[in-house]
DNA sequence: GACAGTAGGTGTACGTCGTACACCTGTCAA
DNA sequence: TTGACAGGTGTACGACGTACACCTACTGTC
């Protein structure tokens, strides 16, 4: 009877709340039915009652990481609006490292999903975009509509470390075969020396602004799948 | 004796192609180191001796599919080539259902990976652009690069078939909770009433070229990420 | 032809995973 | 008082990746 208050009871949002904690902590990768009821102080099994299997899970948790969106002020237009919206996903994504491969590998289009689709394409239909235009500029915009785009240029996880000879060599081969490769990664290290690899947030709103852009032109000047000028 | 003949031995490109092949037929997720070699006829653990792991595997693969990429012809001016050469990654892409998000989960830059985008970054040095531009338009092509871009708009898994009240009546909340969505959805669906679902193939080369537009606006003013004219 | 070295295939075993299924227990409505 | 039911338990199964010790058949050398 000492015990009577010992545990609150489970429900779908504790776990997926406590799923979200332990993947930012240990990776989702990390994350198993059976960790996941071992740090909440339950069997396994027990879990089931409140999701109905891993895929679930994973889901779920996609969804609480992208409740944490904050929705754009309504009186920006929809250039900036789009962008704020965007930039606070982005936000959103950052908070939970495993957040975003999470993200690739579900389609599931959950509620949460749907309404900022949703918000999106609305700030475009406001903001004079064409049913049609719209379509097709929230293809465009594509991952960067969940705040990221791809990882092309991160720093990859280190091997075990090479004696110098080694290195200058293996060195010395990759400027031969990939010369441009090698010029675009150093001239990127060089511009911020403190830093290697790119200014990622610096890359996005680069690709994000390129596109909206885009978007203006096309707007303006009436553009339709259809053809031009239609 | 009669059985002399009876198995060429494995070989990494030999393991590799079966990978591929039986993740065609089946999907990745069904591709597991007990179901190749049961399909080479072999014993698990003999493909380690020419995949150091599943990981290692998997990566043999996408550069496998990477490997179909074609070169594009060098008579092309920096903007068909990069053109040809991204919706050459596409077809090949595409071959393989499951390559897109195999290539999404691994980051290794393997020796095709690097070719491939040493390609690319060539032919934008060689049209003229800045090494500086060229860093920034790599990352802005982000996955396109490979051929493909994110699958937002893909008809989702089909679930138990509802009653047709219960289907009307889940429309119906749809349209209400997100309208612009089925707009631009409903839209898609009756501008090529045969097909539900998108162009993708429309919507790929929509966004590339909005972006190639954009990457030769820059290279022409001069663009610089130090700041406008510098 | 004898023989060591070695590349490549085998067999067994371990720990981990998701989850089906039968079961128990405490709470609350009637 | 009862009995339904939501929610936590325990056991068990089949699949997974892969470590490790082993065997086998071919190679080049003398």
């Amino acid at each position: 009877m000492a015990e009577r208050t010992r545990r609150t009871p489970l429900s779908r949002d504790r776990v997926l709340a406590a799923a979200v904690r332990l993947a930012d902590e240990v990776g989702v990768e990390a994350v198993s039915m059976r960790r996941l009821a071992h740090e909440l102080g339950v069997v396994p099994m027990a879990l089931y009652k409140h999701v109905a299997s891993k895929d679930d899970l994973l889901d779920g948790m996609v969804d609480v990481v992208l409740g944490e969106i904050e929705p754009a002020d309504p009186a920006l237009g929809w250039q900036d609006g789009v962008r704020a919206r965007v930039l606070s996903a982005r936000r959103a994504v950052l908070r939970h490292a495993w957040a975003r491969r999470a993200i690739e590998s579900r389609t599931r289009r959950t509620p949460t999903v749907l309404a900022h689709m949703d918000a999106l394409a609305g700030m475009f239909r406001a903001g004079g975009f064409s049913v049609d235009l719209t379509h097709h500029v929230m293809h465009a915009l594509g991952n960067r509509i969940w705040g990221f785009s791809p990882e092309l240029f991160e720093e990859p996880p280190r091997g075990e470390p090479l004696s110098p000879a080694e290195q200058e060599a293996l060195v010395a081969e990759f400027v031969q075969r990939y010369p441009h490769v090698v010029e675009i990664a150093t001239a990127a290290t060089q511009a911020d020396p403190a830093r290697a690899g790119c200014d990622e947030q610096f890359e996005f709103e680069f690709a994000l602004d390129l596109l909206l852009d885009g978007f203006e032109r096309l707007r303006t000047a009436g553009w339709s799948s259809a053809g031009p000028g239609a």
